[in-house]
DNA sequence: ATAATTTTTGCAATCGATTGCAAAGAAAGC
DNA sequence: GCTTTCTTTGCAATCGATTGCAAAAATTAT
């Protein structure tokens, strides 16, 4: 029965008001009477009226829109094997959409700049979201220079400030290689993501930490780095079962790397976890549907999707700058 | 050096011409002589023009946006269980910025139809892509209803005329099926999806085809029903396991239901393959890199996620209709 | 050289919502 | 009853790009 009204002036219209009156109403600001505020909702709600995006983004210069970047290659390579990141978004996009923000995805080449200004000059987003680990030092800087709102999930790079959610790498790295040694192995092997990453070194310190809490050595040749990728698990663990044959733990730096790992050690003739256990990273859901189910450094990831949405717009809101760290637990399962 | 030039207007006063000729101009318009269009093209890249996306949609009256449906519920149960839907979402994206259209993910609950209106009449969004497995006869019509343009993944509901892309999923069924004939296996189960999805329908009648081909038949108690998710794999298994203890095959309608079978499979004391041996579908990336690769029939994820962003995009500017099929293969690897 | 065409360009209205400012109406003060 | 003050509302400009129509410039025809 009530068709459809399309503008503030439909609704205007049909309450005898004029549209700057809609505007306020729907609005809810205080200019206006209680009654006539009431009335105008009312009929904007029995008419199913929906405010017009763009114009409402044109007139008040923003976009209300969000842009996750997944980087992309030639091969969908990042796209199967971002497991995290997908399950991130998850988290991502429910705290957007409480805040009243649209999540856009956007494929970004890591070696080009272009998307930053592409996307926010023109006012098609308000901020961005970054998985650090792709974060080039002249995206940082662009980021910055243009003024773009940004978070990052990754260990902040120093000498600039811009706001962070991280997993608690040095944690992580402790709780894996307690448990490894409480497991009573001796030669406990770091298969870490690439070196670069503050997050892998900082993985790594806790490994270190934990051995020498257990006044054992650190043997350079148990230390490997990878991409946090399948085939960079299965690329290192070979080189490492060649150099140690004796080896009997690994704590990989993702569940994907622990994957390959252990495909390795079981095509090698060695079972896991009796013959070398295994600790995978992150907890994604491949983790715990394996086949020999993972034992893992659980991520929080729905809460550092909250966290990553929240506090971007807190920073565009307000220029708080947050640089938090997530918690992260032990699971254990069958591999360790 | 040049600074940055924000408006039609900045780049019409360093041209020395009017805002209706950049505009052309930079639209590519044969109003505009070829060299005035080529002078001023290369003023706007030279002052890093973009223009203002709101603006824009507000006057043509489309945002170039396309909304991808993730279903949502409290426990982020979905997102964890939806690596198909993750996975499509790479080729989806792609496709679609090769044609100037941006992506947004939005969250709907599926039993409510208030996005549809919430995102289109309120011009945000050009049109949808839907995975037919949420999409409730409700959201169709709803859809129809009010005009709003979308594709779905999977096969098109009898009596509604729109656009699908869909796998080939009698063939698939066929294939599985035929692959555990040629193994030599005389009890092969059917561990289905939702029954009511018209896809685990089509891969039943592929079963049911390859068996009669066999000379074969289909046993009732073998046919089982889930809903695509790894604990569906899990129950179903158990019961079919209980109700039909020499079974010695699987057909499961998803990897993850494959899993969750195999995992029942294995804790009952039997082997796979050798006891029982399992195929799966769609071959995300957990098939391969599950510690036991699974044999199982795969999608072409990419194509179809191309297709559906081509495809819908040309209904939108032509109302041509496509339903089109994308082809499966079966890939053998360790669990068959 | 003048008129008739054809090419190029600019004017100005338009898309729909927001907001500073002024005006109208209601309430309060003297 | 007449100011003064406080609420509540409307006018009109604005955000930036597009486009129908008319005007100006360039080209061709006579």
């Amino acid at each position: 029965m009530n068709q459809k009204a399309q503008t503030l002036e439909d609704i205007a219209r049909l309450a005898g008001v004029s549209t700057s009156t809609v505007s306020r109403a729907l609005n809810n600001s205080p200019l206006i009477n209680d009654e006539t505020k009431e009335r105008i909702q009312q009929i904007a709600r029995e008419h199913h009226f929906r405010i017009n995006a763009s114009a409402r983004n044109l007139r008040v210069k923003q976009s209300h829109t969000i842009a996750f970047a997944m980087p992309v290659s030639d091969n969908d390579f990042f796209f199967r094997e971002s497991l995290f990141g997908f399950e991130i978004l998850g988290g991502i996009g429910k705290s957007l959409s409480t805040l009243g923000y649209d999540l856009l995805i956007i494929h970004v080449d890591p070696d080009d700049d272009g998307w930053i200004s592409a996307y926010f000059d023109s006012n098609r987003v308000d901020g961005f979201i970054l998985k650090g680990i792709h974060l080039q030092q002249s995206h940082i800087e662009t980021l910055l220079d243009v003024n773009a709102p940004f978070i990052s999930w990754g260990v902040p790079q120093p000498n600039y400030s811009y706001p962070t959610v991280t997993g608690d790498d040095m944690t992580g790295g402790k709780l894996a290689t307690q448990h490894l040694i409480d497991l009573g192995r001796e030669k406990i092997a770091f298969l870490g993501g690439p070196k670069a990453d503050l997050s892998v070194q900082y993985r790594f310190n806790g490994y270190q930490a934990a051995l020498q809490a257990a006044n054992r050595a650190i043997d350079p040749k148990l230390v490997l780095y990878g991409d946090y990728s399948h085939p960079s698990g299965v690329v290192t663990m070979q080189r490492l079962l060649a150099q140690v044959p004796d080896m009997d733990a690994v704590f990989a730096n993702s569940d994907l790397m622990a994957l390959g790992a252990i495909k390795v050690i079981q095509e090698s003739g060695k079972r896991v976890p009796e013959d070398i256990a295994v600790v995978g990273f992150d907890d994604v859901s491949i983790a715990q549907y394996n086949s020999l189910p993972l034992t893992t450094i659980r991520q929080n990831i729905p809460l550092s999707g909250k966290l990553l949405a929240e506090n971007l717009i807190q920073y565009i809101q307000s220029g708080i700058v947050t640089n938090v760290t997530t918690p992260v637990e032990l699971v254990v399962r069958d591999s360790a």
